[in-house]
DNA sequence: TTTATTTGACCCAT
DNA sequence: ATGGGTCAAATAAA
């Protein structure tokens, strides 16, 4: 992309993101007395807002090398959070979006790798908590090391449904030298897991974990029941040829086209999450609240769900079951359901084939 | 007893 | 040889 096309695309994004700001903070304001009808529109507006930013970011840095130094000295329009909530620092953001568009390359390069996705979580110190909280999925540590010229150790965590359920993702978490309110977590696959079947369990645990070890590192977000079943009464998902083609699934996959804001927990939450072709290379947004009980906040970008390498899993779930674990990213449900190994072969990124 | 964590050993890529 | 990631025995917790 040349300079003018650059700058086109930040101011672009830019403008987008003041939009949904705004659209979010009349939404504050029309929740004490709205009617269901405002709160729709206020949803699709939202939809809308978050649907274009994802895929101008996607098909402005996809289709090209990289984007051409964007933000990093001192904010260009990229800075725009994603995030619905208007999670805070943005500088994570844009970094961690580079950082998507970067594992994106380099899974079409090498395609043995799993698909990497890093998050940053800040961690509130005043709270008394002092690791993430729960991203609702059960996790096993299996290690950890010191990690050169890290202050540091990095904790290693797979799934606990790793055996039953056949479910190989594995996230690291590792806080930061500079920031040690910072964790910044890694992770490697896509659960396949079961998420319903294991949410019960997974929340207490790691609180406790957390009040026991202060140099503790864990997960970033909670994802209470209700939001669980909330997503899966609304989810609607192409489930064709779902069981034996997910290594080679063709461009279609789920994506949250409606965001319900759920008033008691804070969030918003996808209740609609159907796409084809015609949107392909966009992604579910990070929903992310800004405001869950443990002051958290979270900078998370695009999720590359790989469904390669676990085919058989859940031979007994139900199709909707199968369909919420595959499309069901490590921050509930955000994701591609994807190969990203594919992407070279079944898609193609350029612009000029994403704005007809 | 079962399940989870800790931690040194081991493996592999560089 | 080194560093990062995983394994697995020992230990702790439930």
């Amino acid at each position: 992309m040349d300079c003018a096309t650059n700058w086109e695309y930040k101011t672009l994004i830019n403008e987008l993101t003041q939009g949904m700001e705004q659209a979010k903070q009349l939404r504050v304001h029309l929740s004490s007395s709205s009617s269901e009808a405002q709160e729709f529109l206020l949803q699709r507006i939202l939809s809308s807002y978050e649907k274009a930013l994802l895929i101008l970011k996607w098909s402005g840095s996809v289709g090209q090398p990289q984007p051409t130094a964007p933000a990093s000295a001192g904010g260009g329009a990229l800075e725009s959070s994603l995030s619905v909530d208007g999670s805070p620092r943005s500088e994570e953001l844009n970094k961690n979006f580079r950082d998507q568009q970067q594992e994106l390359i380099n899974a079409s390069k090498k395609r043995k790798t799993l698909p990497t996705w890093t998050e940053q979580v800040k961690v509130s110190s005043d709270n008394g908590l002092e690791g993430p909280s729960d991203d609702g999925y059960s996790w096993r540590k299996y290690g950890q090391k010191h990690i050169l010229g890290a202050k540091y150790p990095r904790s290693y965590y797979r799934c606990t449904y790793r055996h039953i359920q056949n479910c190989w993702v594995t996230k690291q978490v590792q806080r930061s030298d500079e920031d040690p309110t910072i964790f910044e977590i890694t992770y490697r696959g896509a659960h396949t897991c079961n998420l319903a079947a294991n949410n019960n369990s997974v929340a207490s645990p790691e609180k406790k974990e957390l009040k026991q070890k202060n140099n503790q590192n864990n997960n970033q977000m909670q994802q209470p029941n209700e939001m669980l079943m909330n997503f899966r009464a609304n989810l609607r998902v192409n489930t064709t040829d779902d069981s034996e083609n997910k290594d080679k699934i063709s461009p279609s996959f789920s994506f949250p086209s409606t965001l319900t804001y759920i008033e008691g927990e804070n969030q918003y939450f996808p209740t609609s999450t159907y796409i084809d072709e015609d949107l392909l290379g966009t992604y579910s947004p990070p929903f992310i609240s800004p405001a869950t009980s443990e002051s958290n906040y979270f900078s998370v970008s695009c999720h590359m769900n790989s469904l390669g390498g676990a085919h058989n899993l859940q031979q007994s779930e139900s199709d909707l079951t199968d369909l919420i674990s595959a499309t069901n990213s490590p921050i509930g449900g955000l994701d591609f359901s994807i190969d990203p190994t594919e992407l070279d072969a079944n898609f193609n990124f350029s612009r000029s084939g994403f704005f007809k």
